[in-house]
This record gives structure tokens, sequence and C-alpha cells, in this order.
DNA sequence: CACCCCATTGATATCGTTGTCAAAATACAT
DNA sequence: ATGTATTTTGACAACGATATCAATGGGGTG
């Protein structure tokens, strides 16, 4: 049988709500009962039962992560990020596939938190834009912390990083290489980092004074399949840009899948550039200049101002804006 | 305040216990009092409280995947089919990053499967290959699956996948394909599926009647860097092979990298062949020749067997090795 | 010295289930 | 009709923690 807070309390010579009090942290203890009961405590390796905690007190010292159908390398990043997080708090990760586009998206979740007593929630693109969820949740007073979401709620805890800068940034970079002709390829609709990406773009290549083709510019949606087809498009038009930025890496690949069938070469006949420095980026070739963001650091800390949040440690601008970093790799050449 | 047992019982006018029989299906409730039971529970629309439910039965409908720094794509499809088959049970997944080398791998489990009263485990390579671990947990009554583990232990449940079939196929798809001069990339040495495909792959070559060139068998380590640097080295001496079988797509974009860098075209002047079907396989130029596992598929039938197994549905012959599936593409030419 | 205050401590109720065991109801055999 | 076996049901304890609230004791004040 394992250890309870009832031998825990014997073997101290205290009453259990003591034992309680010292395993909670609770003001008002005599510094020496203290220590006999954490004495007693590490002798008989004392671990208090979670259900009975969780039965009582309402809380679970569990988070959870919802993620709709994300980028894989994505997933994988962020995940291990709050996952870091929970190792150093003693808190346990549970994972939610989610449906977006599910009717009753909000009804699972609310009984989901409520049936396993969740402290709080992550969420994750394109979970983050979903603004009814986000009331349900206040509403329903779930804790929560979102990453990337588009507009910076100031009811929610987030965590973001500046796409719109680092578009705008590389744009920039590209301009700076002697391109005049760029073309872009869009992200998907309902993911808040696709306009500010776009956007980036499009402030970069008016404040230089340059046109926008509009038949440079294609909707795609994340996908490598997505900027295949706008390559194959933008390839079969008369006119052909000398560079494309695709809003992220995997359509990238897919424009230069496109090129190399169209016999066109990368980067002497087109630069390219993508978004997210997701693991093909660097091992495709020639390799992809992209936008690396501090995914992983993201989420750790989306994860530590949450479980703050619990423990009443609320400071002041928790939420947090990270930068992301350029990196320019042999897919962009000097005109 | 939630719906109770009790709140359910003054309606349906039974006893608790009555509807604790009902909501856990117990044998011996007539069927009127069974009817009316589900009835008050609809109408009410009461969920067990789980924290209770753990605590006296000591089962949390829990169950966990461990895995240790896998593939980020792999990672990825593991938990999906994870998760698809725990919607269908009720169950809830909770994810544990491990470090296989870690000294109290086996204690920091014990203990967050005791404290957590998960019900059982997933286990990911390369931690299904650590018998001591595996044993510990037959030990403690640890109910578990392992995906992939490299000799099939009967007191497991296990999937895998065949992984040394494949690879003897895919080489003597290589060889049909006029190729004899062939070189090898090893996977992680800690991972079992890495000499399952190096002994198909030397099975296939000896039984066509060719040799073996140690010079062209590389050691690698699933990284796309090992296998740049194996390519690096193949390539540097006088005669090179004229396909290259690596044991994952990672490392056969490394090598595709290194082949780049000295001017060899692929598949022109060399063939490339990869095992994994993961994304970059198909986003890469050219399209790489693989093996596709059915990943997902495997670790949604190991959480299932694993969930059978909890509730008593315990047939024969559970464990089951999945068929991969060749996929050739661009890389492979004929000669 | 009497009084009050506040820090410290503990006895006991409580959370919402399942487990135990005996009682009641029913079926079956004689 | 009676006794026995079996099914059905319920009263109450138990799981292991936290919450409530009152009791205790030492220190300060007048």
């Amino acid at each position: 049988m394992a250890v309870t807070i009832k031998d825990v309390s014997k073997d101290a010579k205290v009453s259990i709500k003591t034992v309680s009090r010292v395993i909670n942290n609770e003001a008002n203890v005599a510094e020496e009962t203290k220590k006999r009961v954490q004495l007693s405590v590490n002798k008989l390796g004392f671990r208090p039962n979670k259900s009975a905690q969780s039965l009582r007190s309402k809380r679970s010292f569990i988070i959870a992560l919802l993620y709709d159908n994300p980028n894989k390398s994505y997933l994988a990043d962020i995940q291990s990020g709050i996952f870091k997080a929970c190792k150093l708090t003693g808190y346990n990760l549970v994972v939610q596939e989610c449906d977006y586009k599910s009717p009753d998206l909000n009804n699972t979740i609310l009984e989901f938190v409520e049936d396993l007593k969740i402290d709080g929630l992550i969420l994750t693109p394109p979970l983050s834009d979903m603004d009814d969820f986000l009331k349900d949740l206040e509403k329903n007073q779930i804790e929560h912390a979102v990453i990337a979401p588009s507009t910076k709620k100031t009811e929610s805890l987030y965590v973001s990083s500046n796409d719109y800068e680092a578009a705008y940034k590389l744009t920039s970079e590209i301009i700076k290489h002697g391109h005049k002709d760029i073309g872009f390829i869009k992200g998907h609709p309902k993911h808040s980092a696709s306009n500010l990406r776009f956007n980036g773009f499009i402030d970069a290549i008016q404040s230089h004074g340059f046109k926008i083709n509009d038949a440079w510019i294609k909707q795609g949606n994340f996908s490598f399949k997505s900027g295949f087809d706008a390559g194959v498009e933008i390839f079969h038009s008369d006119r052909i840009p000398t560079a494309i930025f695709a809003s992220n890496d995997s359509m990238a690949a897919g424009i230069m899948k496109s090129a190399h069938m169209k016999g066109l070469k990368i980067p002497d006949d087109i630069s390219l550039a993508g978004f997210d420095d997701s693991p093909i980026a660097d091992e495709i070739w020639p390799a992809l200049t992209t936008v690396k963001q501090p995914v992983e650091k993201m989420a750790n800390h989306a994860a530590k101002i949450l479980m703050a949040k619990f423990n009443g440690i609320e400071e002041e601008n928790q939420s947090k804006e990270f930068r992301s970093e350029l990196i320019v790799r042999e897919s962009l050449r000097t005109l």
C-alpha cells in the first residue's frame, strides 16, 4: 500500500491538516513543525494522491494542448516547448486534436476540461483566432494561453511572433538583392499568420516604390501542393518574376518543384524564399532563405505564464511578442 | 453545481450503487431499472466525476505516450493514430518526453504512472527496445503496448512493420533497375529499425550474387547531417556507387545535397532511395523512392489493443505486423 | 494580573464515486 | 405451500486528500 498523508501525520506527530499545509506551502506553519513534516515526507517517500487532491480541490495539475491539424514539425516543437515547462513545475500535459470546423467543438472542449479538471489550455492556430470559442472559455473561467493570435487580445494570455515585421524584413532583403519583380504565395486564409505575412510583404514592396503585379500573387493554403500549383500558374505566364516569396517553406518547396519541371534553375533563373525554417528548408537543395520563429520558446513561454497565473504569480505584461530571425540561404541570389 | 450520482439516484428512485452499476455496465441489473436510470442520466446530463472514480477505483481512463526525441513527423503521426483510438473509447492521452539515457528513467515513469493512475503506456523506439525498462513495467504490472520493437516479445503487446522485408524489396527494386554498385547508410544504432533495414539490404544484395563494398556502407544516425557527411565521404572516393539506399529520408536528402555539391545529378549520375516516406520525400526534387510505413495505423492499432486489454477483451494474436508499401519515385533511374 | 489578539494546530466534515456485504425480491425445486 | 438458490437492490464504509472552524497557546497591552 502506498504512503498516505495519514502515515506522514503519524510519523511527524501532527494532524493530517498540518501535513496538508506543509505540502501545499500554506502560510502559518511554525518553521520547526514544517521541518519535521518534511523530514517524514522524505523519509516515507510520500507523494500526494492526485485523484484525491483533484476530487477535493478541483484542480488536476494537468494542462492541455489543443491543436487542429498543424504542420507536423510545428506541432512537435510546440509540444516540446510546453512539455519542458510542465516538467519544471510538475504539471502534466494532455493533448487534444480538435476540428475547428466542428459545430460542437465548444461543448466537447468544455466537457473535456470539466471532466479532467484541466487547469488550463494552450491554443494553437487556427484555434487561436476563434473568437466565440475564446469567449466561451472566458465565460466559463477556463484559464488559457493563446499562441500566435492575429489580434492581441487583452483578456487572454498570448504569445506571438513579429510575423509582419519579419515578412517586411525578408521582402526588403530580397529587394536588396536587386529584385523588383517579386511574386507572393499567401497562406491558409484561416491562419492569422497569413495576413500578417502578406501585409508585411505588400508594405515593403510599396515603401520601396515598386508595383504589385497581381498575376504573381497567388492564394495558397500552406500545403506543398498549393505551392506547386501556384508555381505552375506563375511560370505559365509570359512574364515571370525574378523572385517568389512563399508564406511557408512547404509551399516554397512546391514552387521549387514546379520550377524544376519548367527547367528553371534555382536560384539562377529564379530566387525563392519561404517562412518558418521547417526541417525541409535546410534539407532541400538549394537550401531555402527563410524566417525562423522561436516556436519552441514561444510555446514554452505560453505554458509558463499560464501556470504562473494559476499560482497567483500574476505579473504585468506576461504576454510577449517574440522576434523571428532572418536566415539567408542559397535559394536567394543577387541579380 | 454539477450533477452527481446522487441526483441521478434520486431522480430515478434507486440507490446510488445501482446508478453506479448502470454506468459501469455491471451485470445483474434488471432491464427495467437500467432503462430508468439511463433516462435520468440523459435527462440530467450526468457525467461521472473522473477524480472520484479514479480515487476509488484506481483507474483514470488515461493512457500515456512515451517518446524520446523522435523524428517530428513520425511523432505527429503516432500521436494522431493513438488519439483517434482514444477518442472512440473516451480515453484521454497524456504525453511524456523521455530521455532513454537517463539513469532514473524507470523511476520517473513508474512514479508518473502511479501518480496519475495511468491505465497504460505506449512506447516508441528507442524505448521499445529497453528490455530492463520493459521488465520493470511487467514487474509492476503496468499495461503497455510497444511500437516497433526489434524482437517480438511475447510478454508485451506490440505492433511492428516488416522493415526487413521492405528493405529487401526496395533493394531488389534497385537491382531490378540495373544497379549493381549500391551504397547503404545505416540508421541510428539504438533504433531497432536500423538493423532490420540493413539486414534486408545485405540479404537482397547477396541473394542476387553481388558483392558488398564496405567503402560504400556508412554509419549514420537518421539525421540529415549524418547523411550529408556519409555522402561527402562516399563521393570523395575514386569509385562511387550508381545507387545509394539510405535508411531514412532525411539522410537521403543529406546525400542528395552532397551529390549536388559534387556536381552529381540525381538520378542521372546517381540513384537514391530513402525510407519512411516522410514529408520531405515527396517535397524534395527529385522526389525520393522510399518505403511508406502505415505509422498512424500502427499506432492506432497499438492503442486499440492496449485499451481492449483493460476491458478484458483479450483475443489471441492482437499483436500485429503491418506491411509497408514500396513507393518508386524519380530519384531511382534505370541504368 | 486580566484581557485580547494572532499565529498555530487539530477534529471532523466533505468531495463523488466504487466496494462490501447483507437484505429483499424473485425464481425454482420439492 | 415451503425451503432454497439466485438475482436484484441498497445502506454504509472507504478511497486520500482539502476545507471549515474551533481550540490552543504565547505575546503584548493596559
